[in-house]
RNA sequence: GGCGAUGUAGCUCAGCGGUUAGAGCGAACGCUUCAUAAGCGUUAGGUCACAGGUUCAAAUCCCGUCAUCGCCA
């Protein structure tokens, strides 16, 4: 019976172009994750799309003399381009500026407000008579009254550490000109987060499987008690709201963000023109939903995100909350205040997609911050890859084009180390899947790598090349179960390599595609002709880790 | 300031109460030559962040300290 699973992937705030760290720990994952999954055969719904408001875009297009719709366009244009040639396989990836989306959060919001959730209170916020705007408290700074350090924020004192409110700045000034604001009220509309505390807490203490960071947070959360939180913001650039004078107000981004797991899922179900098709996901209480990001937004997922689903009613609260660390840049030269990064329209420009989604998955901060380096992708791509998995296939493929024409040859008898050698195609089938059931993803790609190195074993010590001499028969056996492993690595390096994984499917010269052969061991047919053999990857130059490196350096 | 996660071989990590602490990569040495000078084997390398405690027994549990990252205030 096919299992509902909708994946759902953080969306990603588009003011700047995508860079490795952004996509290593909650693209990646969620791509193995939905690929897998398809294979086995569930119905996978992977959605996410760009988050188009919020006030760092607007002051954005402010600066740059354009509208925030430009800007927000602009980028999410890039990212859709590079999810496209990462080989994301999104069902869906839309964006949060759309009438679609719009029209669901107003639904959410409704009813939230039907189901008395809402209300309203008034609060005093620094004005900008310059810009004839609201300034948010990361947008004001002035003198802490605790240290006199004068730089401190309208949040917190970045000096002494102390907790600030804006009108508590001594000096208070815009971030933005240096202007002096003044204290207006404003009126904003609340979502009641804390009548949710009883229930929220009751539904994780349920949530045993979750990684440990994202459990004890959100546990933490509740422990502390839970806040009500406002929901609008003074700005123009955002979702209206639905509700008499706040023609100048737009709703958070963050509230609005998380529902486009929802509208997004809808959006394809309308696309596809199955209307209900939704509703496998988010109302079949056998459904499951993953939800990928980084550890910077955990609470929006396990508290925010499900308390607005229990306030809505009869929707799929998350089955878990797949939170990664951060992926940093390695020691060289970085320095995250000049913006340094690996940016991935760069990447793709000059490197291949697969030997980057294998050494980013070999490196997945799952449990803790990790470190890109240059070298350690070189020594990836050449030792694993190209060395151990690449020349795997290639030699076996090559042998067996120049002494049996091409063509699958028939076994004869197996012996132990044969069987042996299929029983571990076997396991590396089964034991990726569990860890990938299990979301540990570095552990299901070390699965199959570590199948290629059995593979290379075990044809060390059968010798085809040497046999195929004296007895051609035993050469066929040994070269039929090495095709055999090849055709095994492909499904278990499926979900990781998609692009090589089809590559080995049409070198076995395998009938039909990937998906359809399905997450399982496809047994190659002796007097199958195969295709040619080529190199999966290509081995890369030394010299790459200095030149990259030099670029890192580099300013801008 | 509070909370959480993390800290184990040069690197990336596993182990999370019980024999001499493991894997992959890297290194050294040897074997091999079908293959993208690829493969295989052997060896070296660790006071398990630091300091206490509980226990017959701790990397593993408890307490404290330090470091890194994140969140909250």
């Amino acid at each position: 019976m096919p299992r509902n699973i909708l994946v759902c992937v953080a969306w990603p705030y588009v003011n700047n172009a995508p860079h490795l760290g952004h996509i290593a720990g909650m693209n990646m994952p969620a791509d193995i994750f939905a690929r897998y999954h398809r294979l086995a055969g569930n119905n996978v719904a992977m959605v996410s799309g760009s988050d188009m408001h919020g006030t760092p875009t607007a002051l954005k297009a402010i600066d740059e003399g354009v509208t925030p719709e430009e800007i927000a366009t602009r980028y999410h244009e890039i990212w859709s381009r590079c999810f496209e040639q990462m080989g994301f396989s999104y069902d869906c990836y839309t964006h949060t500026h759309t009438a679609h989306h719009q029209e669901v959060v107003h639904d959410i919001w409704n009813k939230l407000d039907e189901h008395g959730y809402l209300f309203e209170a008034s609060q005093s916020m620094p004005y900008s008579l310059t810009e004839n705007r609201f300034l948010s408290d990361r947008f004001v700074e002035g003198t802490c009254p605790n240290c006199g350090f004068d730089g401190a924020r309208g949040d917190q004192c970045d000096k002494c550490g102390r907790t600030l409110d804006p009108a508590d700045l001594i000096n208070i000034r815009s971030k933005r000109d240096g202007s002096t604001p003044e204290f207006r009220d404003t009126t904003h509309v609340y979502l009641k987060l804390s009548a949710f505390q009883e229930q929220l807490s009751e539904w994780v203490a349920t949530k045993d499987d979750w990684r440990p960071n994202v459990r004890n947070n959100t546990l933490n959360y509740l422990r502390e008690g839970l806040h009500d939180r406002a929901i609008t913001r003074d700005i123009e650039w955002g979702i209206p709201i639905p509700r008499d004078s706040y023609e100048h107000k737009r709703v958070y981004v963050w509230f609005e963000a998380v529902i486009g797991y929802l509208s997004a899922t809808k959006l394809l179900a309308k696309e596809r023109g199955e209307p209900d098709l939704w509703k496998s996901f988010w109302e079949d209480p056998a459904a499951e939903s993953y939800y990928f990001q980084g550890k910077d937004n955990i609470p929006f997922h396990t508290i925010i995100w499900p308390g607005i689903l229990m306030g809505y009613r009869g929707l799929n609260l998350p089955t878990d909350v797949v939170a990664n660390e951060y992926l940093n840049l390695g020691a060289t030269g970085f320095s995250k205040s000049r913006g340094n990064a690996v940016w991935l329209p760069d990447y793709l420009e000059r490197y291949d997609v697969d030997p980057l989604r294998y050494y980013l998955t070999s490196i997945m901060p799952e449990t803790s911050d990790s470190e890109f380096t240059w070298a350690g992708y070189l020594a990836a791509n050449n030792n694993e890859l190209v060395a151990t998995f690449g020349n795997f296939v290639h030699r076996i493929l090559t042998i067996t084009n120049r002494n049996f024409d091409g063509v699958v040859p028939e076994p004869g008898d197996l012996d132990d180390a044969d069987r042996t050698m299929l029983a571990a195609c076997d396991t590396a089938i089964t034991d990726t899947a569990a860890a990938l059931e299990a979301r540990h993803f570095r552990d299901g790609l070390r699965a199959g790598m570590s199948l290629a190195q059995q593979g290379n074993r075990y044809v060390d010590q059968k010798q085809p090349w040497a046999t195929v001499k004296q007895d051609k028969q035993a050469a066929a056996t040994t070269l039929w179960v090495g095709l055999n492993i090849i055709a095994t690595l492909k499904t278990v390096f499926a979900p990781f390599l998609p692009s090589s994984c089809e590559k080995i499917h049409g070198m076995l010269g395998l009938p039909g595609t990937i998906a359809e052969d399905g997450w399982s061991r496809v047994e190659v047919k002796p007097g199958t002709k195969l295709g040619t053999p080529e190199p999966l990857f290509r081995k890369l130059d030394d010299s790459i880790v200095d030149e990259e490196n030099a670029r890192l350096v580099r300013p801008g």
